[in-house]
RNA sequence: GCUGAGGUAGUGAAGUGGUCAAACACGAUUGACUGUAAAUCAAUUGGCUCCGCCUUCGUAGGUUCGAAUCCUACCCUCAGCA
C-alpha cells in the first residue's frame, strides 16, 4: 500500500528539499538500529527525539547508541544539557528544526528517530507552543501552589481547566498559556515520511525483559551514582525509569533481583504509554522492522541528491 | 507426634459478629497528555441480564435474625520441640 508515496524525487530539479524520515516506536523496538543502518547506506544524519538522551552523563540507563554503534553516522539531539537543566519540548522543536535545515544543506537525509512522542509531534505537526516565552518566575511561583489553589486561581481568572485537572503540570501550563489556543498542523509537514515500528507485544515484552537482565551489571549503577553526585537525584533527568531504582539499590533498600524486576515493569509500562500516544496518530505508517527497512530503502534509493 | 503461629481477591497485607465484594500497597488493563513527557495524571481491576442480583475470605459442618469475623472437625503452610 501507499506505493504512490514519493518525496524529493528526481524530477523536482536540483534545488528540491530532501525528505525528512521519521522513525517512531516504543522503547526496544529496534528503531535506532534501523535508522543507523539506513543513514549509513543512504547518507543520512540522525536526530534523536528522546527526552532522556539529551542529558549528558546518562548513557547506559537511557540506552544511547554507543559511539561504535553510531558507525560514523552523525548523531544529534544527544548530550545537549546537564541533568537538572531545563530542556523542554519547545526547545527540542527549535533545535531539531535547525538541525534538519543544516543536514539538508549538507545534502544529507535527516532522520528523526525516537520514542518521545511529544518531541516527534512538535516537529512533525509543527506545534506552536502558544504563550511562547517561558516565564520562569511565574512558573516557579505557580509550582509552589497546591492543586486546590491552582484550581481556585483558574476559577477566579477564567482559565479553563485541562481535561485532566488533577495533573498539576497541565494546570500550570494552562494558566501560563493564558487562553491561547493550541496550534498544530493536522497533517505532517511537507516532505516528511513517518514510519512506526510495529512489534508483537510478547516479543517486545521479552526484549524488554532481556534488557533488564543485564543492565544493572553494565555500569549503570556507577553511572547513576556519578550523575547523582554531580547533579543530585531530584531533577527531571534522574526520574527516568532506572535511576530511581539505582538510588534505592545503592541505598540497600532493594536487592538486585528486585531492581531488575521493577525496571522491567517500568520499561514495559513506558512502552505501553508510548504506544498509546502513537496509536492515535493516523499518519504513522506502521511496519515491522524488516518491512520498514525495505520500504524506506526504496524511498531513499529514489531520492536524488 | 506434640506445641505455637497462620491460611483473605493476581501478589503482599488490613479487617476479628451487621455499614464487607472486603481498606491499603504492588501488579495488571485502558486512557489523557503542546514549555521538565522514560515525566505527570485519570479510570477500571470477583461474576452478571450491572441504580440491582449472584458467588467469594483453606475445606465441611454448626451457632446466630445475620459470620471473613464465634464453635467443631478436617486439610495445608511455617516456626519451635520430639
Amino acid at each position: 500500500m501507499n506505493t504512490s508515496y514519493s518525496l524529493g524525487t528526481k524530477n523536482q530539479g536540483a534545488k528540491h528539499v530532501l525528505p525528512l524520515i521519521v522513525i517512531v516506536g516504543p522503547t526496544a523496538s529496534g528503531k535506532t538500529g534501523l535508522a543507523i543502518r539506513l543513514a549509513k547506506e543512504y547518507g543520512g544524519e540522525i536526530i534523536s527525539a528522546d527526552s532522556r538522551a539529551v542529558y549528558r552523563g546518562l548513557d547506559i540507563g537511557t540506552a544511547k547508541p554507543l559511539r561504535e554503534e553510531q558507525r560514523g553516522v552523525p548523531h544529534w539531539g544527544i548530550d545537549l544539557v546537564n541533568p537538572g537543566e531545563r530542556f523542554t519540548a519547545a526547545d527540542f522543536k527549535e533545535y531539531a528544526m535547525q538541525k534538519i535545515d543544516e543536514i539538508r544543506a549538507r545534502r544529507h537525509i535527516p532522520f528523526l528517530v525516537g520514542g518521545t512522542g511529544l518531541y516527534v509531534n512538535a516537529v512533525v505537526y509543527d506545534f506552536q507552543f502558544p504563550g511562547a516565552t517561558d516565564n520562569v518566575e511565574r512558573r516557579a511561583k505557580l509550582d509552589t501552589m497546591s492543586l486546590d489553589e491552582l484550581h481556585n486561581y483558574c476559577k477566579n481568572n477564567n482559565v479553563k481547566l485541562p481535561e485532566n485537572r488533577y495533573n498539576k503540570r497541565y494546570v500550570v501550563n494552562s494558566i501560563l498559556r493564558n487562553g491561547h489556543a493550541l496550534k498544530r498542523r493536522s497533517a505532517p509537514i511537507h516532505n516528511c515520511c513517518v514510519v512506526g515500528i510495529s512489534t508483537e507485544k510478547n516479543i517486545l515484552r521479552s526484549r524488554i525483559a532481556e534488557r533488564a537482565k543485564g543492565i544493572f551489571t553494565s555500569g549503570v549503577v556507577e553511572e547513576g551514582l556519578a550523575a547523582a553526585e554531580a547533579y543530585g537525584w531530584d531533577n527531571e533527568a534522574m526520574t527516568g525509569n532506572i535511576y530511581p531504582l539505582i538510588r534505592r539499590y545503592a541505598a540497600g533498600e532493594i536487592f538486585l533481583s528486585q531492581a531488575q524486576e521493577k525496571y522491567r515493569t517500568l520499561d514495559w509500562r513506558l512502552a505501553k504509554r508510548q504506544l498509546t500516544w502513537l496509536k492515535r496518530d493516523e499518519h504513522i505508517h506502521w511496519l515491522t522492522l524488516e518491512a520498514a527497512y525495505t520500504y524506506l530503502a526504496r524511498i531513499l534509493a529514489s531520492v536524488n541528491k
